[in-house]
DNA sequence: GCAAAAGTGTTCTCCATACACCCATGA
DNA sequence: TCATGGGTGTATGGAGAACACTTTTGC
C-alpha cells in the first residue's frame, strides 16, 4: 500500500481555514453537487479527477450549491470553474445519499490530517446527499484548473481509475451507464469529439463507451443515415491507405 | 376560480406547530423526498395525491430524510407512512432544485392562511432540493393514510389531474416519462397488477401508460415471447365470448 | 346462428448483421 | 505491386406491423 504523505503547507491550510469559515454563509447546507466530466483522447473514453491533497488518493469535482442558485446553475458552475468551458453538454443522472458514503474511513482520516483536528460539527463533518451530473466535454478545449484543496487535475482512462474516495466509483460507473444509454438516444457523443472527426475516431469512441466492437461497415451506414453527419473534404494524413473523409456533426434543429 | 377555504381548525395548527418544533433536530435541512405513486385501476393510470389543508390545491406524497437514515430508506419509509405497504417497487428518477420550485406564490400564500405568520427562517420558509421516486403499486393493496398536514388523499387518472402545488406537475409528468421508458426494460408494469391478470387487463395498462393504443395479437405475441408469464386457467366472467386466460407474472430470477 | 372477444397463423417490411468486393494511397 | 485501411453492395435472419382466419362463449 502506498505510504500517505500529507502536505502541511501553510497556505493550504490556510485556504481550508478560510473556507471553513465563510462556507455556512453562502452554501445550502446538507446537498453537493459531483460531476463526472468526460472526455475522448487517443481512442480512450477519460474521467477527470482531482487529486486529494498530497495523496494518492482522487475525488470527482464538486461543489456546494450557492443559498440563491438553481441546482443546474450550480452543476454549470462547478464545471466552468473546473474547466473554464462555456456551453457544456450537461445531464444530471443520480443523487447518492446513503449515511455510509460520507463516513469512509480513510477520507476521514486523511481530513483530519490535512487540516488538523477537525470538530465534529463543522463543515465537512456534516452529511451530505450528492447531485450527479455528467458531462461530455472536448478535451482538446479544457484547461484544467486546480484549486486550494487539490493538487492534480487529471484525465484517466474509465478502465484505469486510480483509488477514489467515498463512493466515487460507484457514481463514475453509474454515470456511463447512463452515457450509454444516452449516446444513441440524445445524439450525445459529438459534444466528445472536436469541430471535424473521421468515422473511425466516431467509431472508436462509441466502441469506447460501449465498450465493446464493432463493426466498422455497418457502423457507418448506421451513422451516415442518422443523417447529422456532413461529409467534408477528404483527410490525407501520409499514410498507405485511402484517405478518409472528414465529417462535421450538423443537426438540423 | 375555486374559492380558497382554509381550516382554522386548533388541532392542525397545533400539530404543525409540534413539527415545527422538532423538525430541525430530527430531519436533514434543505434536502426532501417527493414519491409520485402509480397506480391502475378500470384501465387508467392513476397518481395517489394529497389534499393540501382543507384547499382545492394538491401535493405528492413527500417527507424528510432522518439525520441518520439513508436516501433511499427515507423514500420507503414516506411511501409506507402513506401507503402501509411492504415491497414496495421503487426507483429513484429526478432531482428538482431550481430556486423558484419552493417560491410559488399560492404555495406560499396558502401555507402562511393555514397556520398564521411564518418566520422567514422557519423551517417551511427555507428552500428546499427535492429528491423525487416513483412507486408503482397494486392498488386494491393500499390503504391510504392522510396525516395532519393533509385532508384528503386520492387516486387521480394521469390525464385528469387537479391543479398541484410547487413544481409537482413537472415532476409527475418526468416520472411518466421515466416509467414509460423502464416498463420494457425493467419489466415494472407487473407491479401495478394483482396476483392474476388477463392480456386485455396487461394490454390496458401499457396502453395507458404509453398513451396509444397498441395492436391487441402482436401485443399478445410480444408479452408471451418475454417468457415471464404463466398461463392459468381460463376465466369465465359471463361475457358472450370466449373466455380470456389468466396469467400470472413469473419471473425466473 | 350470431355477435363479440380471444387466440393463432401468414405475409411483408425494415433493420441489424455478416461478409464479399472494389478503391485509394504511399512505400 | 503490395499491404493497409476506407467505402459500397448484397444476402440473410429476426422482430415488429398489418391483417386474415379460427375458436369460444352466451344469447
Amino acid at each position: 500500500m502506498t505510504k500517505i504523505d500529507i502536505i502541511s503547507d501553510a497556505a493550504l491550510k490556510n485556504g481550508i481555514r478560510q473556507f471553513l469559515e465563510t462556507a455556512p454563509d453562502i452554501y445550502m447546507a446538507g446537498v453537493s453537487v459531483d460531476t463526472v466530466i468526460f472526455g475522448f483522447h487517443h481512442d480512450k473514453l477519460k474521467v477527470l479527477l482531482l487529486r486529494f491533497g498530497n495523496t494518492p488518493y482522487f475525488v470527482l469535482p464538486g461543489g456546494y450549491i450557492k443559498k440563491e442558485e438553481d441546482l443546474d446553475d450550480a452543476a454549470l458552475r462547478i464545471l466552468q470553474e473546473r474547466t473554464e468551458l462555456q456551453n457544456i453538454y450537461l445531464e444530471q443522472f443520480y443523487t447518492s445519499g446513503n449515511i455510509s458514503r460520507s463516513n469512509e474511513k480513510v477520507a476521514v482520516e486523511l481530513a483530519f490530517k490535512m487540516i488538523g483536528t477537525i470538530p465534529n460539527s463543522n463543515w465537512f463533518g456534516q452529511r451530505f446527499v450528492s447531485v450527479c451530473y455528467y458531462a461530455l466535454v472536448d478535451d482538446t478545449k479544457v484547461n484544467p484548473v486546480t484549486e486550494a484543496f487539490f493538487t492534480e487535475v487529471k484525465w484517466f482512462d474509465i478502465n484505469k481509475l486510480p483509488r477514489v474516495l467515498y463512493d466515487h466509483d460507484n457514481i463514475i460507473q453509474k454515470a456511463l451507464k447512463r452515457l450509454q444509454a444516452d449516446l444513441d438516444e440524445k445524439l450525445a457523443a459529438f459534444n466528445l469529439l472536436g469541430e471535424t472527426f473521421t468515422m473511425l475516431e466516431l467509431q472508436k469512441l462509441y466502441e469506447s463507451v460501449y465498450q465493446k466492437k464493432l463493426v466498422r461497415t455497418n457502423f457507418q451506414r448506421k451513422m451516415l443515415s442518422l443523417g447529422v453527419l456532413e461529409r467534408l473534404e477528404k483527410q490525407y494524413n501520409g499514410k498507405s491507405h485511402k484517405a478518409p473523409y472528414l465529417y462535421r456533426f450538423a443537426q438540423t434543429v
